[in-house]
RNA sequence: GUGGUUGUAGCUCAGCUGGUUAGAGCGCUGGAUUGUGGUUCCAGAGGUCGCCGGUUCGAACCCGGUCUUCCACCCCA
């Protein structure tokens, strides 16, 4: 009996093709990373329980994949909680291990076990899938890829300033024109519930505050009414639903409502910089945008707030996002280390890559020569010739048997081959090769002595 | 986690108010073309209709469950 095979929900295999054009993606990113400075390091899959829970909000929590236990995982029970079944109170006697939920919580577990070996301030990325135990949707997988690039210990907007230019290359280098970068700062949103009378519920003011633009002035209001923030504290709020346009403007009538409030001021000061300094320096590819109801993002963000949205005309979540956190390792015990960093979603750059058709055509090619075999003795001598391409460099095969030459081309023409080289028996006689040009559809003739010849016509 | 949606050949999809033998295009295999692919022509193979159960004389079609897909919330890359 043989069963029907799957993978579980949210989870995808990858094929040839689409490993091709995902390493495309991973290879600029990771290249401006290094341009930049940053250093790899990887982690585990999975993190001790502990490590990650509590570290993202009840909902975070609820997304965590928990790995049970192995052997008698309930030995640690008491019958008398088998009898009273709760699996909020069993979990983390039953589950030791949990998978990685995003790259940030384990760097911060990272450099506070390796804080003795790490020269500050550390600028490292990684790249390496994450686990979520969402419901699935475009562009919403249980298991993803983050690339993040993240700078602890250094504080100063000039760290936050050259994370938008790092977004802005890689953008550019992907050829993904009309990205926009949104901007905001904690310490505004802060500011902002201070002086409204909404301090205690600055969450739940920012959380509906994020979702003006997609239900509107009247359904936000409703929804802070509904959490408990005071009628009159929205009324006060009223200013931010007007606000739009340059971010200068917004600044300046942002200074005028948070006069009072001393860490609003500071965050409107920290922004300023960045926009200024920020259009000095120039963007290629993107615009950055002062967003004040942008909110979304961890809990833990305490300064400047990033996410990046893809281009208007694609509908999907955003494809990155970032800010500053002080005391990023504080909950692993190391006080004091300011920590600020972004993240690109590869997944869901990859969806709006392929939507705008922007994968470069030579992804697709994964081969350079394809020889036809004649038979034993001619095979012998074309196996010759395609190690000598392969040692310079090139990539070459051999068809493995002397199957018929119409069933070879087409091997060769599905495998985007551009040469196909033919020695059969005339050739073999000759000392000769021939070279098929696929796309032309033309032939050469070269003597074997001349197959440098051939190479370097491909290389250059 | 809540509500909804989708599933038919390798792929994209038809399939009438339930009716007996489930179709098309593309792809695949073979041939026209025993030293030439991408064009053309001919022939052929390929489906427990997601899975389990129920209703019915009879189910791809109706009902329940389950898995999967996508959508809206929630949240996020």
């Amino acid at each position: 009996m043989s069963q029907k095979p799957s993978i579980p929900k949210g989870t995808r295999d990858f094929s040839p093709a689409e490993v091709a054009r995902r390493n495309y993606i991973t290879g600029i990113i990771r290249g401006q990373f290094e341009r930049f400075g940053f250093q790899p390091i990887e982690t585990p899959s999975f993190e001790q329980y502990d490590t990650l829970m509590g570290k993202y909000g009840e909902e975070g929590d609820r997304l965590i994949f928990k790995i049970l236990n192995s052997g008698d995982f309930v030995k640690n029970l008491e019958p008398a909680d088998l009898a009273a079944p709760d699996a909020q109170k069993w979990t983390p006697q039953l589950c030791e291990k949990a998978l990685r939920y995003d790259l940030t919580v384990p760097f911060a577990r990272y450099v506070v076990m390796h804080q003795n070996e790490i020269d500050f301030p550390f600028k490292r990325y990684q790249i390496q899938p994450v686990w979520r135990a969402d419901r699935p949707q475009r562009g919403r997988f249980r298991e993803f890829w983050q690339c993040d690039a993240d700078v602890v210990g250094a504080g100063g907007i000039v760290q936050e300033l050259e994370l938008v230019q790092l977004y802005d290359r890689v953008f550019y280098e992907l050829d993904l024109k009309g990205v926009t970068i949104k901007i905001n700062h904690r310490k505004i949103l802060s500011g902002i519930a201070e002086v409204i009378g909404a301090g205690e519920q600055l969450v739940d003011f920012t959380v509906a505050l994020d979702k003006l633009d997609k239900i509107g002035r009247e359904k936000v209001e409703a929804e802070m009414l509904q959490k408990g923030i005071p009628q009159a504290a929205v009324a006060k709020a009223a200013p931010l639903f007007e606000l739009g346009g340059a971010a200068q403007g917004q600044l300046d009538q942002l200074k005028e409502l948070l006069k009072d409030s001393k860490t609003g001021m500071e965050g409107l000061a920290e922004l300023e910089e960045l926009f200024t300094e920020s259009s000095k320096l120039g963007l290629k590819a993107s615009a950055c945008q002062l967003q004040i109801t942008l909110a979304r993002g961890l809990n833990y963000y305490t300064g400047v707030i990033l996410e990046v949205a893809a281009p208007e005309s694609i509908s999907m979540g955003s494809i990155g996002g970032g800010g500053r956190y002080d005391d990023l390792t504080g909950i692993f015990g190391l006080q004091g280390l300011s920590g600020v960093g972004i993240s690109f979603g590869l997944d869901r750059i990859y969806l709006v890559l392929e939507q705008l058709g922007l994968f470069p055509d030579q992804l697709d090619q994964n081969l350079d020569v394809f020889c036809i075999n004649f038979g034993p003795a001619e095979a012998r001598d074309a196996l010759r010739l395609v190690m000598g391409l392969r040692d310079r460099g090139l990539r070459a095969d051999l068809y493995p048997e002397a199957a018929k030459l119409q069933k070879q081309f087409k091997y060769a023409d599905k495998r985007g081959a551009p040469y196909v080289v033919l020695i059969g028996e005339e050739e073999l006689a000759n000392g000769t090769f021939i070279v098929k040009n696929m796309e032309e559809g033309s032939q050469q003739t070269y003597k074997r002595e001349d197959w440098v010849v051939f190479a370097r016509s491909l290389q250059t």
